[in-house]
RNA sequence: GCGGAUGUGGCGGAAUGGCAGACGCAUCAGACUCAAAAUCUGACGGUGGCAACAUCGUGUGGGUUCGACUCCCACCAUCCGCACCA
């Protein structure tokens, strides 16, 4: 009687074994694949079976691609500096470093379980002072760029989490990381000129093998348009107001002009009589937060008294303030066609303002519009314009209004400059420091890092400054430049920075000479494929991007895209709602690996549901594949010693397991690859009962197969078949899609679409034999004439009749 | 409001133009057992029938096709993203 399944003891014989000689050896020689999980920050909850999913599928991704011959870049670390981190240190008031410190063992220690080939040689963290180093050092070389700039302006501020948010941590209004509604807060901020790569961020999405749905947000985010500017001359003063619109071809039909409350000549062009009224609105408007802008469905807004010359018809329109024309998009200030513009529209009935039609379906006019009329017509009441299409005005008139003068063309992108001070302590330190003589100074090279000092009191003042800036000893230094008495930069970075370029730095992790060799970065990079969720789609993908072609055009990488496939994972989710402690949903992976093993948790989460898509977890689910492993398991033990010759069923069945499981695995459909593995168990098992044994070649090629998989269970079964090497160092089986075929196949006949019989024929018999056999079967039904016979080969027979 | 995804048994899901419900969970019945657990075997969409079988059935309504879960049109529901971007 062979020994029953026991995953405790092949799970620790294989861990220790693995530890001694790791199966994914660099070598030189092979060609590399670079798979990557986003890093974790170490949280202080530990992981959840959610977490696990990514790290399973990206470690079976990994195995796949090493049994296929390649060197498999496959690291794992710590993106520790950030707002969770600290919080959870104020919550349960132990320094960051402490916490992290020991946040990282503990979750270091829940991933082992997980038996991924990490290559823990590769570690890195985000606080060690060796990484952000460079962390810093890039930013120096973004300010020398002058990519890099300090500006005072009204920022999205947590007041919860106590400090200013880049755009893209502001979701629906509210701070990304802990709910609070994000006010507007008047800092000076340190900011880092992505804008001007927008264009290539845009453009380069098409080379990308990324989720269409992850480009689409990204190119959204950046949402470029195309238009003009327009000068609008103010009656009777020297001022122009400029204008963007994308839809220069309603022009004449601009009847109005409304400003930004912020904008610049909101006050000035104020006519006395007015004043009054617009500085109170403006003062109401500033006092309003994003989502209380959003919130007021009601269009509101004052007349400024004054009124300018729309340049095409020289007809005067009043200059208007509201709240609904953002200061930060195109010039902030727009021309308003209440016609073809909703909001504008919506405007205009509201204040009694006129409404001018100038684009018509098919050129007719409707007498009493009753809301804006957005469709692309024929242009009316435009001079000379008229009858033009419109969709052709808006291509051609921008550069015409340019020749005359008017205008001129342009595009906008909704992309907007990336916030990157924190008034928090735990983040790299901004390396800049601020002299009365010399200015704004970037920290030499040859001094960074700047070290996070040590302090007491690190929670946030909630003032707008950092903690640091009460480190007296810290903050004042001399200045690099004229060695007068100066003052450091007190901000401090976002939890981004690090994550912005980590990926870089695992392939030379050691080097302290350089942020990454040219010859590594040449040789492992880039990413290959990238494994995590959806949610850092305009954030940590987006600012990655950004760094990399940074780095690219500073001649450090000769590439300039970091990840060249991108898989986004789906939430585990428990009772409909994502794993969260206070819900009380959490399921910890460590009891289940002791009760059912690591190999059967890492086949339950992929069999949980298709690996894209959010599953439920069902605490029972994973009892089936740990019944299935032990039937694996049994199989083997029961007839890895039968020494029998294959069979042709048996031949066939393994030439088929093999082709269903790679095709299924090419295509990361990893829930259906366990169910395929369940199928064919079933089938050999049957096949075994039957001749009393199995084919030793079917036997080590389902052990190679199970690898990526269940590699404890593998690579025990590999050695049961008397290998003395790891199961790792086989090829990937292959398959001969000419011993996968039948000598008899089955044949649905439907009548009339409807299966009344199936057939058994030869694989290789005729369309006719086929007909005749499939009439003859059938004809008890065949009661009307047969208008049509169709037969798809090797499929189906169907037969018409009236 | 705009954009995207999803919708199939009691449950998770499979099938991408060709036998709907693979595989698994749960359930029920049987075997083993003094008994239970574990394990094994079988049944398992609805309706009618002792049965073979018939019939309906993949969110709803239409359409294309010999044939539709699959393709097209319209709609409904749920989830996600964006949201006054001129």
């Amino acid at each position: 009687m062979a020994r029953s399944y026991n995953h405790h003891e092949i799970e620790d014989k294989w861990s220790k074994i693995w530890e001694e000689n790791p199966v994914n050896e660099k070598d030189e020689s092979k060609e590399k694949y670079y798979c990557l999980d986003m890093f974790p920050y170490p949280s202080g909850s530990g992981l959840h079976v959610g977490h696990w999913r990514g790290y399973v599928i990206s470690d079976v991704w990994s195995r796949y691609k090493l049994l296929q011959g390649y060197y498999v870049v496959h690291p794992m670390g710590w993106d520790a500096f950030g707002l969770p981190a600290e919080n959870f240190a104020i919550k349960h008031g132990i320094h960051p470093r402490k916490a992290t410190d020991e946040n990282v063992a503990n979750i270091k220690k829940q991933i082992k379980d997980i038996a991924a080939i990490y290559d823990w040689d590769m570690e890195i963290n985000t606080t060690d002072p060796d990484f952000y180093k460079w962390t810093q050092w890039i930013f120096v070389k973004m300010f020398k760029e002058g990519l890099a700039y300090e500006k005072e302006m009204p920022i999205n501020w947590c007041p919860s989490c106590k400090t200013g948010l880049a755009n893209e941590e502001v979701v629906g209004g509210v701070c990304e990381r802990c709910g609070s509604l994000a006010t507007k807060k008047n800092l000076r901020q340190w900011m880092l000129k992505i804008t001007a790569y927008a264009e290539r961020l845009l453009n380069d999405l098409d080379k990308l093998d990324w989720p269409e749905k992850v480009k689409k947000m990204q190119s959204d985010w950046i949402g470029k348009s195309y238009g003009a500017e327009i000068d609008f001359q103010v009656e009777g003063r020297d001022e122009k107001i400029k204008v963007y619109t994308t839809r220069p071809d309603t022009l004449y039909g601009s009847t109005f002009m409304v400003l930004a409350p912020e904008h610049e000549l909101a006050l000035q062009i104020t006519t006395n009589e007015n004043k009054e009224a617009v500085e109170d609105y403006i003062y109401k408007a500033s006092l309003k937060s994003s989502v209380d802008r959003l919130q007021d469905k009601e269009k509101t807004g004052v007349f400024t008294g004054s009124y300018a010359r729309n340049p095409v018809n020289n007809e005067l329109v009043p200059i208007w303030i509201s709240d609904y024309v953002l200061i930060d998009y195109g010039t902030g200030a727009i021309m308003c066609v209440p016609a073809h513009d909703e909001r504008d529209f919506e405007f205009a009935t509201k204040f009694n303002l006129p409404i001018v039609q100038v684009i018509a379906k098919d050129g007719v006019e409707i007498p009493n519009l009753t809301e804006a009329y957005t469709e692309p017509g024929i242009m009316i009441n435009s001079g000379e314009f008229n009858g033009m299409e419109s969709e052709k005005a808006r291509l051609e008139l921008p550069g015409l209004f340019e020749e005359r003068g008017i205008g001129k063309k342009t595009v906008n992108y909704k992309l907007r400059d990336w916030v990157f001070s924190r008034q928090r302590y735990w983040g790299e330190p901004i390396p800049i420091i601020h002299c009365d003589h010399c200015g704004v100074v970037p920290v030499p090279e040859e001094d960074l890092p700047v070290l996070l000092p040590e302090v007491d009191n690190y929670k946030p003042t909630g003032t707008g400054e950092s903690p640091l800036a009460a480190v007296e000893e810290w903050v004042n230094t001399t200045c690099p430049t004229c060695g007068a008495p100066a003052k450091r930069e007190t901000n401090t970075m976002p939890q981004w920075a690090g994550s912005s370029w980590y990926f870089l730095r695992y392939v030379d992790s050691k080097n302290d000479k350089e942020l990454i060799s040219k010859e590594k970065a040449n040789k492992y990079l880039p990413v290959d494929m990238y494994v995590g969720g959806v949610e850092h789609a305009v954030l940590h993908l987006l600012y990655s991007r950004f760094y990399t072609k940074f780095l690219n055009d500073i001649g450090v990488l000769d590439f300039d895209e970091p990840f060249l496939k991108l898989f986004n994972q789906g939430m585990i989710v428990k009772d409909g709602a994502k794993m969260s402690k206070s819900k009380g949903n959490v399921v910890s992976p460590d009891e289940l690996v002791r009760e059912y093993g690591r190999d059967s948790l890492r086949l339950y989460e992929l069999f949980v549901g298709p690996p894209e898509l959010d599953s439920e977890w069902d605490d029972r689910g994973i009892d089936g594949v740990y019944r299935f492993i032990r039937r694996v398991w049994n199989l083997f033990m029961d007839n890895k010693d039968s020494n029998i010759k294959a069979t042709p069923e048996m031949i066939k069945t393994r030439h088929r397991m093999i082709y269903e499981i790679t095709h299924r695995l090419d295509n990361l459909s990893l829930n259906t690859v366990v169910s395929g593995f369940m199928e064919y168990t079933n089938k050999l098992v049957d096949i075994a009962n039957k001749e009393k044994g199995l084919d030793r070649g079917t036997l080590e090629s389902m052990a190679v197969l199970l690898a990526p998989f269940t590699p404890h269970l593998a690579e025990e079964l590999w050695s049961q078949l008397g290998n003395t090497s790891s199961v790792f160092k086989e090829k990937w089986p292959e398959y001969d899609e000419d011993k996968m075929k039948e000598t008899q196949i089955n044949i649905p006949v439907q009548i009339n679409g409807k299966t009344r019989a199936i057939i058994t024929v030869n694989a290789d018999s005729t369309k006719e034999a086929i007909l005749v056999a499939a009439k003859e079967e059938v004809a008890g039904r065949l009661t009307g004439d047969i208008v049509k016979e169709i037969y798809v080969p090797g499929k189906i027979v169907n037969i018409v009749i009236k």
